[in-house]
DNA sequence: CAGTGGTCTAGACCACATC
DNA sequence: ATGTGGTCTAGACCACTGG
């Protein structure tokens, strides 16, 4: 019945793009269950089999969730603790795991300079939001991030309105401001603190830190945030696997 | 036909173990190519579709590389230039694409220290190699690699030997060794230079460095590298993608 | 040409969640 | 009982490789 279309790529990867395309458009709310595999294959014309392939490489992908005997989910920032810890890569050097808590310092109108502009694929000058906040792990601040947001995205942005919101930034920006962040690059070095960071993170000036750059995207790959984080990795360390 | 097996597993993931136990067993060499769909479906007494299922999963971890109409391959260190740069993170901060040269200075014989022995899951006194390389890109000294391998699997391990191997050192494990290197964990952090680290990497002492902590497993997990960098960032970073 | 992996289908049955 | 995703099969056809 199917193969009308004589594109040159596989049916699967289109109904991957196509479910893709609507998750972009939010045609379904962030933990909200898609249609069924059934429903899809009716819409578009396929089997289910082709659907199941799509949706295989969508959930590898993490932007959904499938849930045997319930559904598949559009995946969310604001539950799954499993998925926290996808973007927090801070863990104590004894092991123990532990939730930092985030206190926010500063939220404030900017305009993009030409470095944030070119990690943001904005205009410098455009307008931008930068907030600044700490991470601390049992009241100790170990992280102190300069993040840099799209003005245009993220309009109604305060401290007030963060300050307010239950859970991590990212779910912040999922729940209030519909901008889904997937995944991110990030670039570290080794940096000697300044006076301003000394202070905060409570090491002494010159002292060695972990400079993490990230650059967050969204659909299509577009850079939604930009972040600048500093951490003090005496007691602490920044995981990573190699696959 | 099948379904013989009243086991608990999913009949593709039993195939999945059977195919990786080949391959940790050495049935397929480096780089040669595994019986197609059809034999192991015959070998397994399963369906080709099952069979399939159950190399994408291997596939997906790395272990093998599907090439269409040639076969499925046993992966390799020595070939594929995408492969290399999956297990070294350090770039230039200029964007330049370069491939490091590896300049050995030491390797000798030493006992497991705790924690060496802790790494490698050896005992405290186990024999283990002590292997000292400097990364330099264009010359410059980049990395300081201490690299730490378990006696037993790396016998006449010499640096006349490393120094003679042409390509990068897991090239040289898996080829001469017969060990493969399939993922790995690493933890870093941010430290002061120490004078013996400061005179190789050309920096000053209490300069800050990057350290790179990384234990390399084999099959089933096991570990059979422990190896300890200090990587110069200020030309350099080490890049990391979060999915 | 034959052999390989890649796609697609249709249908059966299983495992789990919910009512 | 029904609906969901998860597994498995059998067979057809496509796309690529190499003799």
């Amino acid at each position: 019945m199917p193969n009308a279309a004589p594109s040159f790529q596989p049916l699967y990867l289109q109904v991957k793009d196509l479910v893709e395309k609507s998750l972009a458009a939010g045609e379904w709310g962030p933990g909200a269950a898609i249609p069924s595999e059934a429903l899809l294959a009716q819409r578009f014309g396929v089997s289910q089999g082709t659907v199941r392939k799509a949706i295989d490489a969508i959930a590898a992908e993490n932007l959904v969730v499938r849930r045997q005997g319930k559904g598949t989910f559009v995946a969310t920032h604001t539950e799954e603790k499993s998925s926290l810890f996808r973007f927090l890569r801070i863990r104590r050097n004894d092991g123990r795991d532990e939730y930092p808590a985030s206190r926010i310092l500063d939220v404030r109108r900017g305009k993009a300079s030409v470095e944030a502009a070119r990690h943001l694929d904005l205009d410098p000058g455009d307008p931008v939001i930068l907030l600044r906040r700490v991470l601390e792990f049992s009241a100790e601040p170990v992280v102190l991030d300069d993040i840099t947001l799209p003005g245009a995205l993220f309009k109604g942005l305060t401290k007030a309105r963060a300050d307010a919101y239950r859970g991590s930034m990212y779910g912040l920006f999922e729940a209030q401001f519909g901008v889904r962040m997937l995944k991110a690059k990030e670039r570290l070095r080794a940096v000697a603190a300044d006076a301003a960071s000394a202070r905060i993170l409570k090491v002494r000036i010159g002292d060695p830190l972990l400079w993490v750059d990230r650059v967050t995207l969204t659909y299509a790959d577009r850079p939604v945030e930009w972040r600048r984080g500093l951490c003090a990795t005496r007691r602490f360390h920044y995981v990573n696997e190699l696959g």
